[in-house]
DNA sequence: CAGTGGTCTAGACCACAGT
DNA sequence: CTGTGGTCTAGACCACTGA
């Protein structure tokens, strides 16, 4: 957390990000203007700007000509459609990672469902399975494959409740940067996960198909999951 | 289309969408460095790379410090949840919108979706219901609700086959600035929705519920989207 | 009116890719 | 090495809001 290192608009906007994820701005307050900002931390309207522009894409704040920055009311569902919205979003209920199946080295599934680079499919990948949980009620549940090239030691890693993007992060200097995503709504059939999303065959289900970029170049890895959005949707802005 | 008052990263970016999305650059393309785009256009880096940013967010392009902006792949689902990929994104097949309820005024629905101001709700609402085809298939079936303030003469439009969008900001200047939206995975239950879909009660759908936001301030409108995704996935980036 | 965000310029230095 | 995108500065003028 707050590397120095890290490019100004960027420490700027997670200062401002955790205020108002932590309360300190609520809903329909203004942030302190663009020159303000600027004073009050040494930098200039345009390193200030693409602080905003990153809160603004992530539906924090709403922007108004003449009037200011409008802090949004946090979203009600859970965030897994953007990209900084993983895991927060979720009304300061705790969202939990249970580990299903350890990360291990395997083969690429047949047919898997993004086309892989010859070295992709050459290296294989390391495979895990997690289930995550919003009050200990079983909510989505995650294939993720990586694939096996410079990730030491990875398979011993305990990722029990933990980020993965913070361990690629700060172990492996691997940033997520962006990604593409598939949504479908589908019927529960596998047995697999009726069980872990404790719903009934047949249910209706979301089914969502991603691929994550990172700032490794063709470094990319993929998750496929199943969420019951009986109780909780999913958010996203745009 | 091209409207000259737009600013100019506006219209640098429509100008480079058009020619991703017409084929002239193809995927793995370089598009021209920041700095030719300055000279091409009389423009200064930073307006540039705003077009540019806008082109990243959306998933036109990638970029890779110390080559360039490499063109992506365009995307192989049904682009509903970004800004400018309502209607594009379907591999050059056509999406036609059919009217299956003319825009009427009336009040909003019980119990509505999203939380209204007191303004909204006394002036009430023009409803509008539209399917929209792909291939002669239906796909999703949309309910609009716009408040009712200032759009002389709209009841009359004929939007067969017309982006919304396109008629709000020709005729009024309305345009659409971002939103907010609520997916899920459910049965069709609704006769009227399993119907104009063709899918059989029980079916697996998406649903989605969307607040749209523009520049006229306090003037937001909402749809309700029953989506069959048997066929096509919905799609996004982030 | 003063203050806000929206747009734009004209530079600068850096880290990274390909040669 | 050269050229690329990534970051940042220090200004400017505009359109819009609220008082």
């Amino acid at each position: 957390m707050g590397l120095t290192n890290q490019p100004q608009y960027r420490r700027l906007y997670e200062s401002l990000r955790k205020q108002i994820v932590d309360g300190v701005y609520r809903e329909g307050d203004l942030l302190p203007s663009e020159n303000e900002l600027c004073a009050i931390h040494g930098l200039t309207r345009p390193t200030v700007r693409k602080s905003l522009d990153l809160l603004l894409n992530e539906g924090f704040i709403k922007k108004q000509q003449g009037l200011g920055s409008i802090v949004h009311k946090l979203p009600k569902g859970i965030g897994i459609l953007s990209l900084a919205g993983t895991t927060i979003a979720t009304e300061g209920r705790e969202l939990y990672t249970r580990v299903i199946l350890k990360p291990v080295v395997s083969q690429w599934p047949e047919n898997f469902i993004f086309s892989l680079s010859e070295n992709e499919k050459e290296v294989g990948c390391i495979r895990i399975e997690r289930l995550r949980l919003l009050n200990n009620r079983p909510l989505l549940f995650e294939y993720t494959y990586l694939p096996n090239i410079n990730l030491p030691r990875f398979t011993s890693r305990n990722l029990e409740n933990k980020s993965l993007f913070d361990i690629l992060r700060q172990n492996y200097k691997l940033e997520v940067k962006g990604g593409e995503q598939y949504i479908k709504a589908i019927e529960a059939n596998d047995k697999k996960i009726c069980s872990y999303l404790r719903v009934s065959k047949g249910h209706p289900i979301l089914h969502l198909k991603r691929k994550l970029e990172t700032n490794r170049i063709n470094f990319s890895f993929y998750s496929v999951l199943y969420c019951n959005t009986d109780e909780h949707s999913i958010y996203g802005v745009f």
